[in-house]
DNA sequence: AACCTCACG
DNA sequence: ACGTACGTGAGGTTC
């Protein structure tokens, strides 16, 4: 069965969307965002469009002078990102009203108010559409609504996704990949440090940690670890002195330093990613485990700006790539499965490196090891693969 | 339509 | 001297 009927079908049966939990969150986040207007328009002393970064950045860097050497976007206007924000918060108390303000306004207006209008008159679920021809490493990308960037991290947004739920009687089950792209950095590598650390079953950021910090597992401490995380993701993204600096807000020298002695303890992984690039510039294209190809035009380009693009790619393209891979299998053989035995449960998402399932009781245990079994079996690597589980009864409890 | 910003993996 | 971590989609503002 080809993917695009697997998908099709997802895209048939959608998801349910509880409309009167929805109303609920838009009556608070309204109200929210009418009291930091109010003072957001206090501290400035003044009324203007908070929405608009012109007129923000105005306020904030020329009316309240609270310039931080003024950072400024392509078009020469100020810079006024959370990231920027952020730096500033303790300058002024209007900073962390503005990010509050803006964080609630984002909910509201690209989930809260733009989901329910999405809702098929027929169905009463809400229907996505799956790209499989859009994302140039093969994942797949959802539009219409975007059903990949239902919110999660924040406690505000997480009401949102607990929103969406299943028929009366149904429950939601979850299972995702863990750390699926650092698993494949330690099979594509087959750097000899990387592939024990996932073997031995350690916390892989705190193992890393451990290395880079050269101190014994259980010494490493949270800050260690989390840099080590921040490190481990730069890996997998191509790493670069100032973005792991600019990220960790640490001095060009101390990220430097930092990243070497994360090559000294995975010395295969270095050698990998040049390879990555190598193969790049005398192929014009780098490839997937599953052949999956991603031509590079840039990578022997004379300006080192787009040629370093290129080469981040070179790195990151057959990891995300693979990654993407290995999860259409499993969605490929699950569907088949579901089909073939009859199951009355539905595979209704996918977010990268998760698949949710609509369930009908009685099937949970058997689905459930069915899913999980497909999933870490999609592919065999020299690392295992570690696939993670839940149930609820909405999709933020199914995690 | 371009830009800025921000939600997710 | 430069600009700098991968991949998406969407809403609001501005031109």
């Amino acid at each position: 069965m080809p993917l695009i009927r697997v998908l099709a079908d997802m895209e048939r049966v959608g998801v349910r969307l509880n409309q009167e939990d929805l109303k609920a969150i838009s009556t608070s986040l309204r109200e929210d965002i009418i009291s930091l207007e109010t003072e957001i328009f206090n501290l400035a002393g003044t009324e203007f469009n908070i929405s608009s970064p012109k007129q923000l950045g105005d306020i904030l860097f020329i009316r309240l002078k609270l310039d931080d050497k003024a950072r400024v976007t392509k078009t020469k206007q100020f810079n006024t990102s959370e990231e920027i924000l952020q730096r500033l918060a303790g300058r002024h108390p209007i900073i962390d009203k503005v990010l509050e303000y803006r964080g609630l306004k984002k909910l509201l207006s690209t989930y809260v108010e733009a989901l329910p209008q999405l809702v098929d008159r027929k169905t009463g679920r809400i229907h996505t559409s799956y790209n499989q021809a859009v994302a140039s490493t093969g994942r797949l990308s959802s539009n219409n609504p975007n059903l990949q960037n239902i919110p999660v991290r924040d406690e505000r947004g997480r009401e949102i996704r607990k929103a969406f739920v299943p028929e009366e009687g149904n429950i939601f089950l979850s299972a995702d990949y863990s750390q699926i792209e650092l698993r494949l950095m330690a099979h594509l590598s087959g750097d000899r440090n990387m592939m024990d650390d996932f073997l031995s079953g350690n916390d892989i950021h705190a193992a890393t940690a451990s290395k880079i910090f050269g101190v014994e597992i259980k010494d490493v401490t949270r800050e260690m670890r989390s840099r080590a995380k921040t490190a481990n993701f730069g890996i997998i993204y191509g790493i670069s002195s100032f973005g792991l600096s600019e990220r960790l807000t640490i001095g060009r020298k101390e990220a430097k330093d930092l990243i070497d002695g994360y090559f000294k303890s995975y010395p295969g992984v270095k050698k990998y990613m040049d390879e990555s690039i190598r193969k790049a510039r005398d192929l014009g294209y780098v490839t997937t485990m599953l052949g999956r190809r991603r031509y590079l035009r840039d990578i022997l380009s004379r300006n080192q700006v787009v040629r370093g693009n290129a080469e981040r790619n070179a790195i990151n393209a057959p990891i995300q790539g693979t990654a993407a891979d290995i999860i259409k299998i499993a969605m490929v053989k699950i569907y088949g499965k579901l089909k073939n035995d009859r199951y009355n449960s539905k595979m209704i998402l996918q977010v990268h490196d998760e698949l949710i399932f609509e369930v009908v009781p009685e099937e949970l245990e058997k689905l459930r090891e069915m899913a999980v079994y497909e999933m870490t079996n999609a592919i065999k690597l020299d690392v295992p693969l570690k696939v993670d589980w839940g149930t609820g009864r909405n999709w933020l409890e199914a995690h």
